[in-house]
DNA sequence: CGGATGACAGATATTGAAATCTGTCATCCG
DNA sequence: CGGATGACAGATTTCAATATCTGTCATCCG
């Protein structure tokens, strides 16, 4: 065979390129046939709709953002301090994905728009990750446990409290100057809220 | 003459009937000015553009719930309290809005999105009567003085915080279940960061 | 036989000609 | 004379005809 066996990995590979070139209105299945070399009847033998491409494309690209951050919820060290620095990873690799590549961030903005399920499974993501540390932060005595509830609540707490440094709905501000004072604000307010 | 006199006020009140009607892609200065029974050139008189229309009758939409808000601010009683009541009278407010008419409330959210110098303004006053607050609770000692900044650095981190439960961009999350739950959690957190 | 193909029907998007709108201004009216 | 009018030019939007796309499936090929 002159290329590789037609695999779910490379259609979306192929998928993310025909998006990152054509925006989320004009990239079609027959693009995506076409920059692989097949015919789109091949395209649907592996992902059943139009819908479900652009789903497992999108599932795909957040994920890559929760196994960034996953490290920091198992290392060692002050639950304090590795809460901060999930918090500014999180923005920071946001801020980095709308910068480097405006055109692809945007059309991933709008994909996720369409797709409430996979976002709030990847908001549960998160939202678990964070819980995890802020339980770390209980046992050792510098997180509040009475007053907030679970650790999950405390957790969707401070990502609800926080999205302005991670929602895409905001990515415009966050070229803004003064974001990072405003950043620093809120993680201050937010972890002065924790402690106990 | 057989109508009142064509006043701005007027202008303003007819832009917003056709804005409801009509919505923000299709509504015209001729729409306005056929619903006010004069020629589109007589709008043109009182408002130099179209832009300028749709600033000024946002602007009056902002307003009304800046105005609502300050009568809170002036209050006596804890400060404490005080904060929690604003931030719930906000948020009951803009999801009465965007319940009620949320054609009308789409609309402006659209409007608001081409004009961010008018939303800087509004929100410049929101956190200004946030700020109050906050330095009155200073002042009677229950709320932290050193640790975060100037009243205004702090009643930013509180507007940026609780962005999720007043943001248009969230519109859609207000009637969900347990929205309740997550305002309160976030009110908690907040609350308890601003605590000496 | 398992996987790829491309013709096809119905749904969706593009296009360009015609209609409408924005903003100006010479003219009109009370 | 001050304010309202509507004709007008250029910009923008609408609409219907045309083209493309989605999803299926009978057929083909190695």
């Amino acid at each position: 065979m002159v290329s590789e066996a037609l695999t779910p990995e490379r259609i979306l590979e192929a998928t993310e390129e025909v998006l990152r070139r054509y925006g989320p209105s004009k990239a079609t299945v027959v693009d995506v046939a076409r920059a692989l070399g097949v015919s789109h009847g091949s395209v649907y033998r592996h992902f059943r709709t139009k819908a479900a491409l652009r789903e497992a494309v999108t599932q795909r690209w957040l994920d890559r953002t929760s196994e960034l951050l996953a490290p920091l919820t198992t290392e060692r060290g002050p639950a304090e301090e590795r809460l901060d620095r999930w918090l500014k990873t999180l923005f920071e690799a946001k801020r980095r994905k709308a910068g480097d590549d405006p055109e692809l961030f945007a059309t991933y903005t709008v994909l996720t728009g369409d797709m409430s399920a996979v976002v709030d499974g990847h908001i549960d993501d998160l939202v678990g990750q964070l819980a995890r540390i802020i339980e770390d932060g209980r046992r050792e005595g510098v997180f509040v446990s009475e007053s907030i509830g679970f650790p999950s609540e405390a957790a969707r707490a401070v990502f609800h409290a926080t999205g302005r440094f991670h929602d895409p709905a905001y990515a415009a501000e966050w070229s803004r100057p003064g974001i990072e004072d405003d950043f620093a604000s809120v993680r201050e307010l937010v972890l002065r809220g924790l402690r106990a």
